[in-house]
DNA sequence: TACTTCTTGAGTCAAGAGCCTAACTTAAGT
DNA sequence: ACTTAAGTTAGGCTCTTGACTCAAGAAGTA
């Protein structure tokens, strides 16, 4: 029931890319990895990951590099979380014994509460705007 | 992000001596892992660390066995997964990065909202009433 | 072609989950 | 006191997963 690093390097790297969002400059995994202190090799496979879900987009070749498919408003959290963590709250419970039935009954609603509840988020709450571009928008 | 087998386990077990609270006898290992299909070597751990936490009791030596410390309804799920599995969404985020201190503070946010969504469920939501006990309360 | 950057797949290492074994302690009943 | 039926505790074992690391390859740009 602990949150893993993978998601929370993705939800670092996808606030950086969203800060970004809207300019031209593609950014490097290099840059990434550097402004959000996260091991730049694992920090590929997250990226692939997130690509892979269409959640960010990728350009190779120089003048290559990351951005976010879409508007970080438009991006839920339940979108990553399910991207580098598989479903949320996931588990097939064997609903075998006397209360199985009822108890993976329950936690199945939970689940799908919690999941409501996660995608009252979007990347846009997680962006931390820096002093230069603060009356940018 | 997904649930464990110990949760599960525990769920069912408190379920079903949920079932039989109120009742002079107490249940043994053998029983319940028999009646919810769990491995008994591993139920046994498990109703350790639900008596450390406070949840049951248990008496040893003939006649012993095991029984909730209190009514089903003051049980609330969060104290049992807490029991067996730690905190909830627990996790020291590094705050380390441009976005490391903002995705900690939000992730923090949905640990607390998600504990009292969880703790409006109490054990006796799990209770499963067999034909015998229907009309008995 | 040469250089840069992403892409892909494989490998390592430690920790944890899930489960088992066996020796030990307590209590009831005789 | 002895026996027997329980729970208690400590340890170990195997397998999976998480968190990285590495290196060769492919694709775009100049």
């Amino acid at each position: 029931m602990k949150l893993s690093h993978k998601l929370e390097y993705a939800c670092r790297v996808l606030a950086q890319l969203a800060r970004t969002h809207g300019q031209e400059k593609l950014a490097h995994i290099d840059e990434l990895a550097e402004a959000e202190k996260i091991p730049a090799n694992y920090l590929v496979q997250i990226l692939n990951e997130l690509r892979n879900a269409g959640l960010i987009i990728s350009k190779r070749g120089k003048q290559g590099g990351y951005a976010l498919a879409r508007a970080p408003e438009r991006i839920g959290l339940g979108e990553i979380v399910k991207a580098v963590d598989g479903d949320l709250l996931g588990r097939t419970f064997d609903e075998e014994g006397h209360s199985g039935e009822r108890v993976a009954s329950i936690w199945g609603d939970i689940g799908v509460e919690f999941e409501q509840k996660i995608s009252s988020y979007t990347l846009e709450d997680f962006v931390v705007e820096d002093s230069s571009s603060m009356y940018y928008i």
